[in-house]
This record gives C-alpha cells, sequence and structure tokens, in this order.
RNA sequence: UGGGGUGUAGCUCAACUGGCAGAGCGCCCGGCUGUUAACCGGGAGGUUGCAGGUUCGAAUCCUGCCGCCCCAGCCA
C-alpha cells in the first residue's frame, strides 16, 4: 500500500493507503473502535469495525494510547460524521513507538506545566497552528524584503561592541580577547551593510539580560531589522506600516485554518493597511495629560499609556520623536526640536502595545561622538561605526520588528512565550 | 528589583470557624457497532512545596526558606 499523508487522502477515496502518524485520541465501543491520527499534515479519524478485521489487530487497536506512533493501513472513505470528511476504515496497524503514560491530557494544564514539557506539547493543536503562522510570518519577512531589492544579511551573535547600553547582555569568554557578548541587536552592523547595499535587513535571534517578567518579554527573541540608505524617518514609517500590512495581509491569506483553530477574531486584522495613524510624543503627552495622566513631558511611555493610546486606534499607532534622553546614541536629532530625536515607535491594536521600534540614524560623526561619550560608552569600541560617518557618511533609517511580539498580536493569544517554540525566559532554560 | 497571588493524587482543582484528605480527567479491569474532550460500572493512586513553631488535634494558624503565576520597570 502507498504512503500517503493525510492532508492527500481526499484523492484517495476508494483505495488502500497506509498513514504513518501519532495518535490524538482513541474512542471504542464493544465492536468499534475510533483513534484520531495526525502526522503532522493533517488528521484523520481511523476507524475499526470488529467484524472486519482480524483478532490480533482488534485487540491492537484497543490498546493505542496516546501519542503512540503508528502505521494504519485501510480503505480510504468520504463520511459526513468523520472530521475533515474523510476517514480510514483500518485492516491492519503496526505500532511503530509505543507511548506510555503521555503527560498531557486532554483536559486542561496549568502554564507551569506545559512549559515544563513544551518539547511534547509542541505537538497540540493550538501550539501547531501558532507555529504555522510563525512560519508564514517568517517566510513573509523574506519575500517582502526580497521583492523590494533588499538584501539580506546576517549580523554576528557573539560580539566584542555592543549594542545599546550595557547591563542588558549575555556575556562569555572568548579565547584570548577577553569577553564577548550575545547581541542584542544587528543594527549597527547592518547600517554598515546599508552601505554596500543600499537596502539591506538581517533577521535573526538577539539576546537581553533584562530581569523582565512581563508578558511581552523573552531573553532570547527574533527580530527582523531593515536598515535603508537616503531613507528619512518620514519613509521609515511608511516602509514599517507596508511592512506590517504585508506579514498580517499573508497569515490572514494563507493561514485561515490556524486562525479559526486559535480562535482569533480576524475583523482588527483585516483593517491592518496603510496608512497607519502618527502621533507625535508631545501630541502623546498632552493628549495622556489631558485624559488625566500625570505624565510630564520628558518621561518614557510606560505600558499603561501605550495601552491608552493604542486602544483609541483600530490600526497600529505610530508614536514619534521622543525625548533624546530616552532613547539611544544613535538615533538623529530633530533639527527642529533639540529636544528630540527623530525615531518611533509603533504600537499594535488590541493591547499588545510596542513591536517596532525605528530610527534616523545620526549620520554626522562629530555630533554621533558626542552622543557616544554623553552617555558614558567607550569611543573605542565604536571605532568601526565611526568610520560609517567619516568614510561617505549618508542620511539612513531602520528599524527592529519583534518575532515573537508580531506573531502573538497575529495570533491573539495572550503570551509571547507560546509564539516561539523553545522560549527563554529569566527562570526557564529547560527544555 | 518592587506590588499582588498561589503551592493538596500524574494533571486541573475542592476540603466551612483548626476536627476522618475528596472530585473530575488520565491510568488499570469490565460493558457497549458511529464515537467527536464518547458514555456506563468498578479499582489503584497522598510525606498537603521544604524546615521549624502553636495546639489534645494543622492542608488550614505563626515564622523562615523555595518554586510558580500575574502586574510594573526595562525593551522588540
Amino acid at each position: 500500500m502507498p504512503f500517503v499523508d493525510i492532508r492527500d487522502l481526499g484523492r484517495h477515496v476508494g483505495q488502500g493507503v497506509t498513514v504513518r502518524g501519532w495518535v490524538v485520541t482513541t474512542r471504542s465501543s464493544g465492536k468499534i473502535a475510533f483513534a484520531v491520527i495526525r502526522d503532522g499534515s493533517g488528521y484523520l479519524q481511523s476507524v475499526l469495525p470488529k467484524n472486519e478485521v482480524s483478532e490480533e489487530t482488534w485487540t491492537r487497536f484497543q490498546t493505542l494510547t496516546q501519542e503512540a506512533c503508528l502505521s494504519v493501513t485501510g480503505l480510504v472513505r468520504e463520511d459526513q460524521r468523520a472530521p475533515g470528511g474523510f476517514e480510514l476504515t483500518a485492516s491492519s496497524l503496526e505500532v511503530l513507538g509505543p507511548s506510555v503514560d503521555y503527560p498531557i491530557t486532554p483536559k486542561e494544564h496549568g502554564t507551569s506545566f506545559l512549559f515544563e514539557h513544551r518539547h511534547l506539547w509542541l505537538r497540540s493543536r493550538r501550539q501547531v497552528a501558532i507555529a504555522r503562522i510563525r512560519h508564514e510570518v517568517c517566510q513573509a519577512i523574506h519575500d517582502f524584503f526580497n521583492e523590494r531589492g533588499f538584501v539580506h544579511v546576517d549580523s554576528p551573535i557573539l560580539s566584542g561592541a555592543i549594542g545599546e547600553e550595557a547591563g542588558n547582555l549575555f556575556s562569555t569568554e572568548y579565547f584570548d580577547l577577553g569577553k564577548a557578548y550575545l547581541a542584542q541587536t544587528g543594527q549597527l552592523y547592518i547600517e554598515a551593510a546599508a552601505a554596500a547595499h543600499g537596502k539591506v535587513y538581517c533577521f535573526g535571534p538577539t539576546f537581553r539580560a533584562e530581569k523582565s517578567k512581563t508578558r511581552r518579554h523573552l531573553t532570547e527573541f527574533w527580530m527582523c531589522e531593515p536598515e535603508v540608505a537616503f531613507a528619512d524617518s518620514n519613509e521609515n514609517m511608511r516602509l514599517q506600516e507596508a511592512f506590517l500590512s504585508y506579514l498580517v495581509g499573508r497569515a490572514l491569506d494563507r493561514r485561515k485554518e490556524e486562525l479559526k483553530e486559535l480562535e482569533r477574531d480576524t475583523t482588527p486584522l483585516e483593517q491592518v493597511t496603510p496608512p497607519f495613524p502618527r502621533m507625535s510624543y508631545s501630541d502623546a503627552i498632552a493628549q495622556l495629560q489631558a485624559g488625566g495622566s500625570d505624565i510630564q513631558w520628558g518621561r518614557d511611555l510606560g505600558a499603561d499609556d501605550e495601552t491608552e493610546l493604542a486602544k483609541q486606534q483600530q490600526k497600529p499607532l505610530f508614536v514619534f520623536n521622543y525625548p533624546k534622553e530616552v532613547k539611544a546614541f544613535y538615533m538623529k536629532e530633530n533639527p527642529d526640536d533639540l529636544r528630540t530625536v527623530l525615531n518611533n515607535d509603533c504600537l499594535a491594536p488590541e493591547g499588545y502595545g510596542e513591536i517596532i521600534g525605528g530610527s534616523q540614524r545620526e549620520d554626522d560623526h562629530d555630533r554621533l561622538l558626542a552622543r557616544i561619550l554623553g552617555q558614558g560608552l567607550d569611543p573605542a569600541t565604536y571605532g568601526w561605526y565611526l568610520d560609517l560617518r567619516k568614510y561617505g557618511t549618508f542620511v539612513h533609517s531602520g528599524f527592529g520588528l519583534g518575532l515573537e511580539r508580531t506573531v502573538a498580536w497575529i495570533c491573539g493569544i495572550s503570551h509571547i512565550r507560546e509564539a516561539i517554540a523553545f522560549p527563554r525566559q529569566i527562570h526557564r532554560l529547560y527544555p
């Protein structure tokens, strides 16, 4: 009998086939038994009538347990009563890998227990759906930039220099050269690549040793960072809204089944089209103050403030030109208001908050050096970065998109730890 | 690092004012020919997070420690 993927069973109605997969659940009565099987391509109900099979096969079917790996041979039938419309009437089966006392039962479990069994939890319907949507978003990221002439450049994960601020860095010994740090961002490197290719992006894991314990933080997360030569802050925001709209559109277009499995209300996602609303930081402060907040100009926006601003919007919201003091040294000063920099955050709706941070970069050597010194950083470490401003400096902008935050938002899940296969958090390194 | 919560069977949770430690799921045995987290009957399964204290008696009250969850800060 030919081996067939469950997703292709519709083409084999009336034929004998063999399906290999894992047992999801079993049900049986005295003379008929059912097993739901998954093989990664889909889910299949397999039926075994006692009087149509050998005693041995019947006995073996009765002893199937959750997540046992098996191969079932039988006849493909169309049947309204089967989930998916097709089922397999089994004539024989073989247990390829038994499964005894599978920990994750069909009833509810706590998050602690589930993450302790993350390696098994990945098999459940909901987790499969999330992983497929993440996969779609990753593919869409590459497609979006490729279609627009960007070059994908990988930034280093180990670095002697540092990205933004020390203190949040994971470090390791690096031979005779002292400490190396795990990348917090690929941005500085990708700025160098932008001078080579014009439009570039990197997409990879980044690491922050922040002792954060919120639904929006991981110590290891994936970030996509484009960098565009000759783009100013406004063009940067236009790229961001086109990019996010594309990613959301792809998920809506190609992952309907998965979004349905997650019971995601897609109405808010369908509204994610350019242009997105824009609000300056100063206007945001004024609006928050008018709403009763005691926030002062100069302070960074807190989670509550962001939620307050974003909930008035259907679409993602840009907040731009933050105070220089609360932002990184590489952001370009706003020539119209030297208290601020030419940056923006992009806040996702529905309470998901910041998923993008971007800015126009400081392209003047002396101003950049002053900012580095002003923040108490060691200019020697940034020698190569300063070189970019000495040899053909250019207006350029870029941003960083947090993949897990984006996936969590699209999926409508409450915590980003489910948006990555093996989340790394302050208290979790297993599995 | 702060604030709040929680810890009882493999899992999810009950247990009144301090008075015999229980249910559902999962597992084992039996029944049922169309089940959809199947159903029905029976059974096994406990150092109540750890250490100490109060009490005739502690899952319950007190002290300390540990784990986890949520929120905040930091950020993507």
